[in-house]
DNA sequence: CTGTTAGCGCCTTCAG
DNA sequence: CTGAAGGCGCTAACAG
C-alpha cells in the first residue's frame, strides 16, 4: 500500500507538499496539486486515518455501548446515534454488553486503548465504577437511558418513575388491584424507578402494596416469561401485569397464552417502551412510551459538544418524557377471574 | 495521558520492558514485572492502540456496512457479527448507507482510512465498483446478502429467488391469479431474484405474467405504502401482494386498512423476510423466512479467516435456504372481491 | 509556495 | 533477562 512517501516522490515534491494537498489544498499551487493529484491516482495511494490520529490525538470515531441491539429501543438509539455521529464525521463502533458487568469492562478496557474520542454508555449497572474508569482518563462520556449515583456525567434519560406511574394509575382505574409488576434488575436505575412509580400509584389511591407482586428478573423476554410463568401458577392470580420493558412483556404474553389465559378478558398486560408500530401492523400493547431516536440524537450532540469544546462542562441530566398509549392489552379487570377454580 | 516511556521512568526500566510486561509478561522478572505494575496503576497508563495499529498494519476493527439497521432483518445481523467479532478480539464500525451509493462511497473512502481490517458490505447497488474499491486496496471484504456480478468476492446471501418461488406457488394453490409483485430497486440483485422467482411460479402455473402487476419500490415502510396505495386505487384491484421484503409488507398493509379492505378476506399479503415473533406477540405474516443471525455469522467467519490467514483463498459463496412460514395473511381468494363495485 | 527537521507512542531487530 | 537504535506514516513548527 502506497505511503505519502512514494506519492511524494512520484510528483516529485516533498511528502509535506502530498500531505497539504488533501488537508489544505488552497496553499498549494495549481501545477504542483495536479502533479500530486496524479500520483495519488495512479498509486492508489489513501491516507492513513492511523498516522494522523497518532499524531492529532484524534480518532472520529464513537463508542456506543448498550445492552442488545436487538431491541428495538436500543435499535433506534443507534441508528439516531450514527446519523447524527456520521453527519460530523464521526464513526460509531457498537458494543452490546447484555447486561453483563464483566464484557462491560472488557469493552471499555479495549475502547480506551482504541483511543475513541467519546464514550455513549448504558451502563450495565447504575454504579459510578464504569463511568469513572472512563472519565480517570478524561474521555468525554454522555450516559444513556440510566442514572449513576455519584458519578459526574452527562445524562440522557426517561422519566420512568412517571411512565410506570401512569401505567399503574391506569390499570387501577380500570379496576385492576392485584398488579404484579415484572420489573427489571433492581441495579439498574430504570428498573429501580418503575417500582417506584408503581408503589407510588398504589399508595395513592390508597392500595396496600404487597411485596408478594413485585419480582425482579432480567429486561429479556425469557426472563419475562420465566417471571409471568411461576406467577400464573400461583394459587391467587393477578388481574393486571406491568412489564419492566417491551421484551418482559412479550415474555409474559407468551406465557399467559400457554396458561390458556386470554388477554385482556382474563389478565391486562402494559409496558414500558413501545414497539414500532410498523413493526407489528396492528399494535396492541398499552404502554409508556419513550423516545429513543430522540435520546440517542440529544446524547450525541451532548457528547460532541464536549468533544469540540474540550475543558469543564457544567455537567447535565436530560429528562426525556414518557408517553401514555393506551391500547387493547389492558381492560376493565373481570372480577370472575380473580382466584383459581 | 502517561504513555510508556513516563512508566519506564517511573519503574526504572526502558520502555521495551514495559511493552513486554503487556504483551510478553513471562519474558520479564517478576521483581521488575511488579515495578511496572505498580507504575503503570499509579499512573493509569493505558497502552495507546493506534500507534500500536501503526506499527502493525493491525487494527482490529472491521466495518459492518449495511442499508438499515432498524429493519429487524439487518439488526440480527448486526448482533451476529458484533459477536462473532467481539469474540475473537475484533471491534464493529457501523454504517447505515439507506441504500444511498453517495453515503456508501463515503463510508468506504472513510474506512479505508481508517484501515479497518476488514469489511463486511450489503452493496448498495448490485455492481462491483464498490467492492472493487475495497479489493484494489488488499483489504478483506465479505459481500452479504446480495450478488456482485463481475466481482470476485465471498458472497453469503440467502436464496431470495426461491423464497419468492414459494410465496408466489402458494397463493396460486389458495387460488389467486392476479398477484401483485411490490419489488425492490432493481439495481438490487435480491430485488431482481425476487421477481424471477415470482414469474417462474406463475409460468409455471401456465399463468400468464402480466407485468402491470410488478411494481418497483424501495425497500422501506414508505415505499410499500406508497405503491400499493396506487395499486389499490386504480379499477381492478389484485386478490394477493407479495412484499419484497418485510417493510414493503408493512407499508402495505397500512394501505389496505386505510383503502378499508380485510386482510385477509379481500386481499392476501406475503413477503420475504420475517419479523421476529418475541416483537410481535401473534405473528400473522405469511412468510418465506430468512437466517440472518446466521447469515451474519457465517460471513464474519469467513472474513476473520481472510484477515488471519492472508493470501489467495477460492472465492466462495454459501447459499442459505429460506423457509416458508404459513399464517394468517393469505387466505383462499375471494370472487366477490376481484374486481371494485 | 515549498521543504527540512523532528516527534506522536509503540515494538522489531539486534546487542549485551 | 534487559536495553539501544530505528522506523511505522503523518504533520506541526520553522525555515527559505
Amino acid at each position: 500500500m502506497a505511503n505519502i512517501r512514494d506519492v511524494a516522490a512520484l510528483a516529485r515534491v516533498s511528502p509535506i507538499t502530498v500531505s497539504r494537498v488533501f488537508n489544505n489544498p488552497e496553499r498549494v499551487s495549481p501545477p504542483t496539486r495536479a502533479r500530486v493529484e496524479a500520483a495519488v491516482e495512479e498509486l492508489g495511494y489513501i491516507p492513513n486515518q492511523i498516522a494522523r490520529s497518532l499524531r492529532s490525538n484524534r480518532t472520529n470515531t464513537l463508542a456506543l455501548v448498550l445492552t442488545d441491539i436487538t431491541n428495538p429501543f436500543w435499535t433506534s438509539i443507534a441508528r439516531s446515534v450514527e446519523d447524527a455521529a456520521s453527519g460530523q464525521g464521526f464513526n460509531v463502533i457498537l458494543c452490546n454488553t447484555d447486561e453483563n458487568e464483566a464484557k462491560q469492562e472488557e469493552y471499555l478496557s479495549v475502547l480506551l486503548r482504541k483511543r475513541v474520542d467519546g464514550f455513549l454508555l448504558v451502563p450495565a449497572r447504575s454504579e459510578a465504577s464504569a463511568v469513572e474508569s472512563i472519565l480517570r482518563q478524561n474521555v468525554p462520556v454522555v450516559v444513556l437511558d440510566r442514572r449513576v449515583p455519584g458519578a459526574e456525567v452527562d445524562v440522557v434519560r426517561s422519566d420512568s418513575e412517571a411512565g410506570a406511574y401512569g401505567l399503574t394509575r391506569h390499570l387501577i382505574c380500570l379496576g385492576h388491584r392485584q398488579i404484579a409488576m415484572l420489573c427489571g434488575p433492581l441495579g439498574v436505575s430504570t428498573a429501580q424507578e418503575r417500582v417506584d412509580g408503581y408503589r407510588r400509584a398504589l399508595t395513592e389511591a390508597g392500595i396496600p402494596v404487597d411485596e408478594h407482586w413485585i419480582r425482579e428478573g432480567e429486561y429479556t423476554v425469557e426472563s419475562g416469561y420465566a417471571v409471568a410463568s411461576e406467577l400464573l401458577a400461583e394459587r391467587v392470580l393477578p388481574s393486571a401485569l406491568l412489564g419492566a420493558n417491551n421484551f418482559v412483556a412479550m415474555g409474559a404474553i407468551r406465557a399467559i397464552r400457554e396458561a390458556g389465559l386470554r388477554l385482556p378478558e382474563d389478565i391486562s398486560v402494559a409496558c414500558i417502551d413501545d414497539i414500532p408500530d410498523w413493526l407489528v401492523g396492528e399494535p396492541f400493547l398499552t404502554v409508556a412510551a419513550q423516545s429513543p431516536y430522540d435520546m440517542g440524537l440529544r446524547a450525541t450532540e451532548l457528547l460532541l459538544r464536549q468533544i469540540r469544546e474540550p475543558g469543564v462542562h457544567p455537567t447535565q441530566e436530560i429528562l426525556l418524557p414518557t408517553e401514555l398509549v393506551l391500547r387493547r392489552s389492558t381492560a376493565a379487570v373481570n372480577v370472575n377471574h380473580r382466584e383459581k377454580t
